[in-house]
DNA sequence: CGGTTATTTGACGGGTATCAAACACCGTGG
DNA sequence: CCACGGTGTTTGATACCCGTCAAATAACCG
């Protein structure tokens, strides 16, 4: 069931606020919501795309499986964000799985609706294209991450996006387990920690999840040195 | 100018083939054909994006440039293709820089006149996003190359695309130099070198641009093996 | 043919993965 | 309250892949 913070979470994502109080309720009906327990699959790669999902409860991690086992994670998704827009588009499967990181709670939005939606008000298609293309860009800068930043440089932007602060001293805690972190910047767990460790003689302290920064801007010059 | 050829790309391409003959006229106008030299920048990233384009000769290049001059190849288009669909939902700048590898021409369509097309008829907001979703794709499978397999592995698997076979022998020529391919792989140009070397022990030969594969299946097979 | 640009090859060092073990953390149950 | 197993994290030793620098060779083009 829907609880009213549900809608004020839909009301604010890019994909969904530019609509009518009146269609958002019609896109999104009282049995479409989803609860997963902590590492339970929403989806496979490669499954038939039904829907696309907003996030009102815990992380969806999207990932690649190799056959081997080993997996790419492509993105971990939070509460507020939508994905699997582009699932509809693309012959109609997912592209990815999607598993629950933390127990989380979904909304579901039909595809058929939405496409309905867009052909009724075609305003709506600018919101989708919109969060695409937000998509696209994170995808972007994740690939440029791993062309041409070291570990310890990936390390260090994680930190500084977590802090949300361009300056100053910051604290925070870190969204999720260290090696799904690790993962997401495309390292192992333990190069990781030692990128963590390191980072100490520049002014990182860390107690459990919870991470201060001394100086943020100080990190940041960091990033050229090397 | 247009030539009927360019005309006929522009009919196939994902984002336009849905569009009815005299609404295509009306976004590509006599105007807005543009012409490049070798290694000559078409947009760089940080500029506002006032048009996205087809591609009808040559090959262009989009890449993310870090302060220190390194780059990061994000894709090369080539003829048929459009692209820079998702500039103007991204705060309206190109998120990349787009750089001619060949001597190219390319048509411009405005991105003003494409909302237009959108909110008159919404079904043209349904080729667009499946062209960004088939961008999206292309993205998603690069970052799983990237942080699952090692360099010979994405040398076999970026040859294996470019033969278009499964299996039996192939011949072709690579679409443009090596140390672009090495690039876009996410390798040195002195990797991606030995990476072929080796492959020659596989059945791969190359002279100049020339690759012949005795065994397109036999060098699938390795990719499992390591 | 000469000069420029690609590509190859070699030697070397560093960064990262791998394997393994110790350690911290946490909820459970005795 | 403490023992306990499970999970996550750290640390260490080692190997190897890949990037770097440098030079030789090959391909290309006017």
């Amino acid at each position: 069931m829907l609880t009213s913070n549900d809608l004020a979470l839909a009301r604010q994502c890019t994909l969904l606020k530019a609509l009518d109080p009146a269609d958002l309720d019609h896109l999104i009906d009282a049995g479409s919501v989803i609860r997963l327990a902590r590492n339970q699959q929403l989806f496979s790669q490669g499954e038939p795309a039904k829907a696309l999902f907003l996030v009102v409860e815990g992380q969806i991690k999207l990932s690649r499986l190799a056959p081997d086992g080993s997996e790419a994670v492509v993105h971990v998704f939070g509460v507020g964000e939508t994905f699997a827009e582009a699932a509809m588009f693309m012959g109609g499967r997912y592209p990815v799985t999607a598993t629950a990181v933390t127990e989380s709670r979904l909304v579901s939005i039909s595809n058929a609706r939405l496409r309905d939606q867009i052909l009724a008000k075609p305003e709506t298609a600018f919101a989708m294209l919109a969060s695409m293309a937000q998509h696209l860009k994170l995808l972007v800068a994740q690939i440029e991450q791993m062309k041409l930043l070291t570990t310890r440089q990936r390390a260090i932007r994680f930190l500084l996006d977590q802090s949300g602060q361009t300056e100053g001293p910051a604290r925070f805690s870190l969204p999720h387990d260290k090696a799904l972190i690790a993962h997401r910047l495309g390292m192992k767990p333990e190069t990781f920690s030692r990128a963590l460790a390191e980072l100490a003689k520049h002014g990182v302290r860390m107690s459990g999840s919870q991470v201060t920064i001394e100086d943020v801007g100080r990190l940041g010059d960091l990033l050229s040195v090397e």
